[in-house]
DNA sequence: AACCTGACGTTGG
DNA sequence: CCCAACGCCAGGT
């Protein structure tokens, strides 16, 4: 048998336990939750922990994004589509093939709010900018 | 034991 | 905006 590494066993636990707590309608990235979970820089592994992660634990994954609010699925991949639905029902809008994480991220997002948007800083307000649809790459 | 590959992130060109 | 280079962890070849 596998000889079971105990503080491994801890760290998939505390991360799944940061996962589950992700408020509904709000969305974080991997690395938040690593860093949360109390491993900063471990945002792979929370990766690997999401996806070995059994249904029965319902963990609520289409909350997690990459830093830059995109999804870690591929556009248009039968995952992407079922996150973005999820996140539809819950409110939460995927324009762009991105979440606009200083608006629905979980916490983190005050000081963007008040300095102004960090990611994308959109030139000018959005009065209907057409913005390009960027066809899948 | 190298080498590759991911539900990742940051920095620098 | 795209790409490359690292840094990071665990598994598979």
């Amino acid at each position: 048998m596998k000889s079971v590494d105990p503080d491994s066993v801890r760290q998939h636990a505390a991360i799944r336990r940061v996962i589950a707590s992700i408020p509904p309608g709000r969305v974080t990235s991997y690395g938040e939750i690593a860093t949360r979970a109390g491993w900063p820089g471990r945002a792979r592994l929370v990766g690997r922990v999401l996806g070995e992660a059994p249904a029965e634990l319902a963990l609520p994954w289409h909350r997690v994004l990459r830093a830059d609010g995109r999804s870690a699925f591929a556009p248009g991949s039968r995952g992407f589509r079922e996150q973005v639905r999820r996140l539809a029902g819950e409110g939460v809008l995927v324009c762009n093939a991105r979440v606009d994480l200083a608006l629905h991220g979980w916490e983190r997002n005050l000081d963007a709010l008040l300095w102004g948007p960090a990611p994308s800083p959109r030139k000018k307000a959005a009065t209907a900018a057409p913005r390009k649809t960027r066809t899948a790459r």
